[in-house]
DNA sequence: TTGATCAACTACAACGTTTTCGTGTTAATA
DNA sequence: TATTAACACGAAAACGTTGTAGTTGATCAA
């Protein structure tokens, strides 16, 4: 790459100080019109621009915001992001994205490159190796120099940082609700081993739903999903069940659709023998046939208020405690629940 | 946030110099061993990194590329994205996401955040809007300089720098050939309005396999569609040719299975009346029922060459000229067009 | 005793910018 | 004529780091 132009080199080229260049380009008027003008005609022609590094070390802010995901082909998290930037750009802030790939190891890193003057703040939803180990030293160490945290979804209550969390418990209470109403009374579950806190929480909202309706909760009806087994043979064990179910809530929109697949195959009628259920996180749910009731999580939103609680963290503006901002979900209502009319 | 920790305070600390609080963490012996231990037992204790920005600044290197991409909630950038990532991740450098959301205005100021010594070089997928403008001068700027630049998937032949595409054309034709293998003959497209590439590349594909098996190309059958009005309305004038189509190409995920949808509506069997075949980006065809067949974009592959470029181009290794990889597609079939078995 | 060698440090420039505090010249005022 | 004010510019510090080029004081050989 060329030189890039620096005020040192413009300064040279009139003979005059760095001091006057930076002025005239600043349009001070301690600078005389006349080498303002002929300084400004140079900079723009040679395209001059300010060098961010020189003004950020000056600064001591950078201006960037860090953001650790555990992977970003996923529907949900790119929504976030999306969010994130939207909120940030508007604030005049940029966004430098990592990927954890769920490894603690590499969490760990990420934090360390990020919190070494790069960036004035990170946000961050925890990978799920680190959640199994239970070691969050590394969110410890920057919160104890008050470094600007903010976590998303997959948080850790006892870190004391700003948090934004999807009401897990309302959706699963919702979801299990809409399948009561519509007549189910043996509700399947589909969820997540435990230590992933988000299917936890579906399964107490659902439960909550459940008992709210004088039901009781039927552990066999609970299917725990390994998500590095086949899929597929997992819950095909639904339909081994004594009694099969009439409705299947699952936790996220890949289970639903396998599910409904399954059902379909084995010749169930859905929404009529089985009514089907799902979380959002793509596009999946609106393209099955049927397509699939699902819960909508509000990605966007959460991602604008991670950036906004970070970024009032960064510059003082907002209150001083801690804020746990919850955000509700929605439901879309589709075939694979919908009967009559 | 706490003040950070420098070698100054350091330094200040031990009543040494800056340098030999440098020099001892960096183990140079230099400085007595008494000394050193003392200074890296503190600077260990406080947890100690070196200002990235103050190393970028002296070393006129970031280590960060940045990358433009129209949107992030779209399987195939999010993909090349994660490619990118990877490939930067393992040779020490970290990854700035901007989005342009297609728009042109947004794509310059993006380009002139970037470039102003934030970053090393840039990757970036060109926006609609630039595309329909035909407007390019500020990436002309950046080649002016020698900055480093990749483009990918939408690129722009008269930029000279390097590039990374699909190969839409081959694409294209393996589509089409495909549908004529299992006996189609009457095949309609499903593409995009002419200016954006992607999809009059992959139209070129179509028709050189069609001419390739002795079939005229008629136009009647090729549907263009507008992304911003109606999707279902657009794609239901199929179903108004005189002769309905016996496949139909479409040259995304989208359009592919509401095409679908549409014609199993119509009371149509897929893909005994209609076989029908996409372009994935996402992971709606394994779900649709049937499944859908797609041509397979490599965009993790992608996104690693397109890193691996960039960052030849930023360390010199690898060859002078400008390079322009085509990375093929692969074709999945699925139930939506095979018959028989 | 002189000179050299060596260990263990320090000073300083450089990266690019902004900003405060000079400083010299000219013109106006008392 | 002496003082002051305005004007137009420059010097230098600061942000945090590294590396080269000194600078001490001590030890040792001749």
């Amino acid at each position: 790459m060329k030189q890039k132009i620096t005020l040192k080199i413009i300064a040279k080229e009139f003979d005059v100080s760095i001091s006057t260049v930076s002025k005239a380009l600043k349009n001070s008027n301690e600078i005389s019109e006349e080498v303002r003008e002929k300084i400004k005609a140079y900079a723009d022609y040679y395209n001059y621009k300010p060098n961010s590094l020189a003004l950020q070390l000056r600064a001591q802010k950078t201006s960037v915001i860090g953001v650790i995901i555990p992977e970003i082909v996923h529907h949900f998290f790119s929504t976030v992001i999306d969010g994130i930037e939207e909120h940030a750009n508007k604030r005049g802030y940029n966004v430098m994205v990592c990927l954890s790939n769920e490894s603690f190891e590499k969490e760990v890193s990420n934090i360390s490159v990020l919190t070494n003057g790069s960036v004035d703040g990170v946000i961050v939803s925890i990978a799920r190796e680190t959640q199994k180990k239970e070691d969050y030293s590394h969110f410890e160490m920057l919160l104890k120099d008050d470094f600007p945290l903010v976590l998303f979804d997959r948080i850790v209550d006892s870190l004391k940082c700003d948090k934004v969390i999807i009401d897990d418990i309302g959706g699963g209470f919702k979801a299990a609700n809409h399948l009561l109403e519509i007549g189910s009374k043996r509700i399947a579950l589909l969820t997540t081993e435990d230590y992933v806190t988000v299917g936890a929480l579906r399964k107490v909202g659902y439960r909550k739903a459940m008992l709210n309706a004088g039901l009781e909760v039927d552990e066999d009806y609970v299917f725990k999903i390994n998500d590095t087994e086949n899929l597929y043979a997992q819950i095909e064990k639904i339909f081994h069940l004594e009694k099969v179910p009439d409705a299947i809530l699952a936790v996220n929109e890949i289970y639903a659709a396998i599910a409904m697949k399954l059902a379909i195959e084995k010749g169930y009628k859905i929404p009529e023998d089985i009514a089907v259920l799902g979380f959002t996180s793509g596009l999946i749910s609106k393209f099955t046939s049927p397509p699939l009731t699902a819960i909508t999580q509000h990605g966007y939103l959460m991602g604008q208020q991670a950036a906004e609680l970070l970024i009032n963290r960064i510059e003082h503006t907002g209150p001083k405690e801690f804020q746990k901002e919850v955000i509700s979900t929605g439901i879309k209502i589709r075939k694979s629940t919908y009967i009559g009319g």
